[in-house]
DNA sequence: CGAATAGTGTCTGTTAGACACTATCGC
DNA sequence: GCGATAGTGTCTAACAGACACTATTCG
């Protein structure tokens, strides 16, 4: 790379580097991979329920191994190389700490700060957010994208659209500018136990590195803003679910109990879920029915192309 | 500038360019200021109202001196400086074409392809959307910002944070990697009649260099979203205003005709305006109240900091 | 049958939209 | 008074939230 020898009192004039954070969301961490308890660096038991017994939101965070917040968590991300676009970064930087793909990879906002731009290169941070549902985490962990200008990972599953406002992110800042491709928390070779890479729930995280509490929390909003008037919720659970299923999951984005009756009118309205005609089975009550979703087009003007 | 000498096969493994490019809005053009016929390159008799007699929004576009898509129209926007936030450089740029700052600047949406990589630098865009009120056209053209580091334009009245979806921009490319500061359009004297900008109506635009009607269409969408659930549509006027002007700025946004009376209710029901006492003057018909704009606690997590 | 959840019916208060009607100005 | 717009009242349909009630399964 040309700008490896470029002083620190030079590299203050070099372009912005740009890099990316990500935060993802799970109805719980993959199997086998390590489960976070908020202070502790060791994983913890840790399943997908909580005290009232409804679900909670986890999130991937990668441990960084160098200065600067060396040892605390932080969302995994990484700067983009020169033929990736951004969310192939994204992409790439969550396959290596997840081994996964997640179902859906949407733009936050981009933050560019100039803060600390004495001392080191300038730059600049796009913030995505990303959804695992069961399906993308049953799926076997994968390999990391690894090294150099690969191809950037396999299948992106899906790379959306967006309609909120958008908003901020906190200036990033992790690995160096210029720095090899692997992202910050790969200290150990890789591995579904990777002792850097861990979930934590969303509301009893760690302290995060920079500023990506701030990041985290916006994206928890435009999730929430999201559920309210599109249809996310339906991509945490399989291809088929019932309402109760679909219904937990809201009650576990936006924090409160919802009306079952209400719920399911409004659900059915959109006129999104279909009836499979299946019901469950194995519970000890009345089986519910199935529903599968039904892909609708989007109003918003698409961005990513 | 370090990069100057390098070549351009050189220039693919360069760090990508950061840019910004901005739709701003406006009721009519500023006083003197060219209006643009969409494909005349010449300034044409424009106002502010169309058939209908109903109000119009004016986008300010900058004519490229250089290719590529020389000629073409393309919005105000330029490459970050070392020293600038994303924000300033949006706010520089704009100010360098329209002579004065924005009454409101929001970020868009950030866009990195990859682009004619092969033959160019890498260029991640971040559009920015502003919105100039009858305060801020009214205020007298001041001097571009100029050259190199200077401060960035003296103030930004508003930076703003945002809510809505995040959405898409084109990929940006103007300027050539690491050019001089000031943008595209600028080869002439600056002065409130640079004939390589002007002003168009939103929906008589002229072809655009790149993608950049994408933009404006993103842009577009925004704004009526944000019109929709937020109170944006009063930045458009002065300090005071009556409600008929309030909802032909509604109109022109959204496109369609307003019901007097239900605006008239929702717009009070939101407890943002407050009733001045004075009334209108001047009209040949029952004068009407005169209201002001009271701020109020913004409910999203505050992106730009 | 009892426990437990699925699923339906109904009532109430709020709101968007349509539109008739009254008020108040200049001329 | 007339023209014109400001501003109010009212009706209706749609909808969200609360909550009672019925249905269907397991054990």
């Amino acid at each position: 790379m040309h700008f490896a020898e470029s002083s620190a009192s030079e590299r203050r004039y070099l372009p912005p580097a740009v890099a990316v954070s990500t935060v993802a969301f799970a109805l719980h961490p993959p199997e086998g991979a390590a489960a976070g308890a908020p202070d502790a660096g060791a994983p913890a038991e840790g399943r997908e329920t909580t005290a009232a017994g409804s679900v909670t939101l986890w999130i991937p965070l990668v441990r960084r191994t160098r200065p600067p917040f060396e040892g605390r968590w932080a969302l995994p991300g990484g700067p983009t190389q020169w033929d990736e676009t951004l969310v192939d970064t994204a992409s790439r930087t969550l396959h290596d700490a997840v081994l996964r793909p997640p179902g859906y990879l949407e733009q936050l906002y981009a933050f560019g700060s100039v803060e600390r731009s004495a001392e080191a290169q300038r730059l600049v941070t796009i913030g995505y957010w990303a959804l695992y549902g069961e399906r993308d985490l049953a799926a076997p962990p994968s390999a990391p994208a690894g090294q150099g200008a690969g191809a950037p990972v396999g299948r992106t599953p899906v790379a959306a659209p967006s309609r909120g406002g958008g908003a901020p992110g906190p200036r990033w800042d992790d690995v160096p500018p210029q720095s090899g491709p692997r992202q910050e928390g790969s200290g150990g070779p890789p591995g579904e136990n990777d002792p850097n890479v861990a979930w934590f729930s969303a509301d009893r995280l760690p302290r995060l590195a920079f500023d990506h509490v701030d990041i985290v929390e916006y994206a928890l909003w435009r999730l929430r803003r999201k559920t309210e008037y599109s249809a996310v919720a339906h991509r945490f659970l399989g291809p088929v679910f019932t309402l109760a299923q679909l219904r937990s999951v809201h009650e576990a984005i936006l924090g409160n109990r919802v009306d079952p009756a209400n719920f399911r009118r409004q659900a059915l309205a959109q006129g999104h879920l279909v009836d499979t005609g299946a019901v469950e089975t194995g519970t000890r009550h009345r089986p519910a029915r199935l529903f599968r979703f039904r892909a609708e087009p989007e109003d918003a003007p698409r961005p990513d192309r």
